[in-house]
DNA sequence: CGCATAGTTTGATCCTGACCGAAGCATTCA
DNA sequence: TGAATGCTTCGGTCAGGATCAAACTATGCG
């Protein structure tokens, strides 16, 4: 009310450790139920249904029906994006009590985030593309160079239909615990669906951790080389 | 608890209206009493007294000791740039019951954040030197290149000075109103109090836009094409 | 049609945490 | 040393909001 946007308003939504766990499970992008949402939180369906509405108005949900059940996902990119910036955040100051587990290392290495590849493998195949001029940076836009278009063919990406679609192809996704960009939008989305395809990568179902095959890693480092 | 930093804690910490507004208070960089911060939030000592030792315990403010006085500033810029990057969502989701009043219209035009130039000013001076290549963007990171040094130099920045600093030289931090980068870092402070020293801008007092002088924006814009 | 499943609304409970007044420290100044 | 100022701690009050059970609505299936 003061000055700037209602940033208490939006802060105190996330702050709700069932809300963030809500919020938290949508951050690779897929849809959930509100029952799934409602275990996942740990809590009762009539509490999370209550959640999701808020979170809805805020919008940052997204809610679409189909036949009885409501899905539920992450209003858009930008949500995804802040959120990874709170988390950066909290990573480095004394309130994480969390100690790095063996998961937490996966995490590092490769994991979803809103549908694209973050963490370490994240960032290193953004910076492959762009020190190869792929892929121009400037500012915050993000530019597909003609070699980029041919390499993402060679690739087996069909540029063509995701220039068609209404979604940025490129933008550029701050990683929590690299610190560093990796590539988000569409052209982000459809690379982690073809590492899928290829069998060089699987998600990893209950987390957001990707497990990397070991002709998977071989394979990525051959075409993103740093 | 379950993966990831703890972002709820951080977030619930944000979203209390009282400090969310201390938070705010401080984003210029500034450092502030205990007192000026209640007066600000409109509670009273003891109230702002509990909120500023929780926001220090977390490591989001620093707190420092002068004197009888004790002086809170925001613990890093890291801590600000979080706060724009909510910010940035809080102006695009329906939360925001705020519309663009005349003020709001002169914090997009130049405010400060962090102690360095943000909104349209901000950005445009960043796209200039990365355009002109006086500075290399390469993911997160920024580099001040040779050319780019002696254009500081011909401006009047003390480059020496600030290099033997343990701050960082050279930051991006994503703007909340443009949505692109600016430059943050002891460079970015050092620009704005240079910017100031020749009477091109001046700090409004209590609140974060920046007047800009008639004379200074000739200057800016001759410094800083786009 | 009814029965079953998914979700929302309502009402009541209960607990966390914001808040303030008063008292307690600490630091400076006379 | 005392008085004044700035801040913190303590104790008690109170409200907002998270939670759940139960009732209600909507959709699909037999």
């Amino acid at each position: 009310m003061r000055e700037g946007p209602d940033i208490a308003r939006l802060a105190a939504l996330i702050g709700d450790p069932a809300r963030a766990q809500i919020l938290t499970a949508l951050m690779d992008g897929q849809a959930l139920t509100a029952s799934e949402l409602a275990e996942v939180a740990g809590i009762t369906l009539p509490t999370a249904s209550g959640h999701l509405a808020k979170l809805t108005e805020a919008d940052l949900l997204q809610r679409r029906k189909q036949g009885r059940h409501r899905y539920f996902q992450l209003a858009d990119a930008d949500v995804a994006a802040a959120l990874e910036a709170l988390m950066g955040l909290a990573a480095g100051r004394g309130i994480k009590p969390v100690r790095p587990g063996p998961k937490d290392a996966a995490m590092r290495e490769a994991r979803v985030c809103y549908n694209h590849l973050a963490g370490r493998m994240g960032v290193q195949m953004f910076q492959s593309l762009v020190q190869r001029d792929y892929l121009l940076e400037r500012g915050e836009d993000l530019k597909l160079t003609p070699q980029g278009s041919d390499f993402m063919a060679d690739i087996g990406v069909d540029l063509a239909a995701l220039e068609a679609g209404r979604a940025v192809l490129c933008r550029s996704c701050l990683d929590w615990s690299e610190r560093r960009s990796h590539l988000a939008g569409s052209l982000g989305r459809a690379l982690l669906a073809r590492f899928e395809t290829l069998g060089w990568m699987a998600r990893d179902e209950g987390s957001r951790a990707i497990r990397v095959s070991q002709k998977g890693r071989v394979a990525f480092d051959g075409h993103f080389p740093v």
